[in-house]
DNA sequence: AGCGCCATCTAACAAATGTTAATGCCCGCC
DNA sequence: GGCGGGCATTAACATTTGTTAGATGGCGCT
């Protein structure tokens, strides 16, 4: 069940039997949300953080004239709140951007394995901080990257990501979001979001529809996106 | 010495004097660097993480036609690179936005407060969790508020981060960044920076001349920012 | 004092992006 | 099979943002 999060962690370093016992402990029950459901509410103070086990899941903040952003995606594998573990307050939504099944972690159980288990802490350090990894490159895109090269990186991203987990078919994968929610990730007006993924498509790099995304050249997508993975730490080294 | 590392951890949960003797233990050597010397180079290894005595320093990467993007603003007391003890390799640079007194951590004595002492290793874990918290509302900002408002927010920011470590002068602060800098910071050109700096004074809320900014409208610079400092959890709570 | 450099600021125009509105299509529901 | 709603797409137009170029002014250096 937890076959996902193994994938996640064992990607940066090597996982011991003991500590995925460890981490098997942790978690206490599961759940399924629908789409559209909230999976965490924002200014809330959750005692346990989430493991996306199947689904995409979206980190997000509204504004007063209702605007919305994404944050972040989150594919199987990834805790979605590990963060609240400390930080305590939840400063935004997180919310179920298709069927989601999802597993809890208590955070006592959590706080017990920083106390006695130095190496599976650093891998759940690791996670979060590959998480503020991947917020800096969105920063990037959002501020230097052409609108093109933003959603091409975002393509390369989700695919690498999604790869690591088994979640991809070979160049393809299932991306189950409206051209609505893609605008709010990266911060445009829906129509011109269309026009972006025209452009793209256009350029013949990818081929979207019925979201599946499917990678026509991933060298060149690579290319337009200035895309270097170096980012999400896959090398596997001692941590 | 390290004053400004204890105010900022000391923010989110009281700090023993072990853990503090600790943290001084960790510190090998100093150094100061000038105005644009980068004190991390993006792609190497680095062996010891770096904090910020005192200076303005920033993270950013360089894309292929030149373009720059800062990822972060690090004010004295933030580790600048703490996040590369576990990630490894840089995946981007740091340099000195004004003159810096630096001094370094050594991955080995990180490495050791990991392995004995877990409270400590929370509150450095949690410092990294707020560097994530703070790239969301930079995303947030940069995808959905207008750029005055996202300038407005960055003030708000800063003014907080900057008071936490007394660093402040009344309702002022010491900002030595050229508009072209600053014009990295929110991902625009130079012309457009200085049209929202300008629309900004218009408001009468700030007053901005020779690197100082002089909040004139506390209020009001919050409610045009939409600025809520729960992202930086000032709370001083139990971790 | 004079020079040159750099940062700020402005103007005029070009390009990118947002807004509003309309069309067509698919798909579930009655 | 017809109906209605959501989504993708396009058009026309408005607004924001970028580009290029130049003017101004401070400030260190000689």
């Amino acid at each position: 069940m937890l076959e996902s999060l193994y994938l996640n962690l064992a990607q940066h370093d090597a996982l011991s039997d003991a500590e995925k016992a460890l981490l098997a402990e942790a978690m206490t029950f599961e759940r399924h949300f629908a789409t559209g459901q909230d999976i965490v509410a924002s200014g809330t103070r959750p005692t346990y953080s989430t493991l996306i086990l199947d689904g995409l899941a979206a980190r997000y903040k509204v504004l007063e004239n209702g605007g919305r952003q994404f944050t972040s995606l989150q594919v199987p594998g990834d805790f979605v709140d590990l963060h609240a573990f400390l930080l305590k307050t939840m400063d935004h939504g997180i919310v179920a951007m298709s069927p989601c099944h999802v597993m809890f972690a208590d955070h006592s159980r959590l706080r017990a394995i920083t106390e006695e288990a130095p190496h599976l802490t650093r891998l759940l350090w690791l996670d979060t901080l590959v998480d503020g990894a991947i917020h800096r490159e969105w920063i990037v895109a959002m501020g230097r990257r052409s609108k093109t090269a933003h959603l091409a990186h975002l393509v390369c991203e989700l695919f690498v990501r999604l790869q690591v987990v088994q979640r991809t078919n070979g160049m393809s994968f299932h991306l189950p979001l409206s051209q609505a929610e893609l605008a709010d990730v990266l911060g445009l007006s829906v129509v011109h979001m269309n026009r972006v993924i025209g452009a793209l498509r256009k350029v013949g790099v990818v081929n979207w529809a019925n979201h599946t995304v499917t990678i026509l050249d991933w060298h060149r997508l690579q290319e337009i996106a200035e895309f270097d993975p170096t980012y999400l730490s896959l090398t596997r080294e001692p941590r």
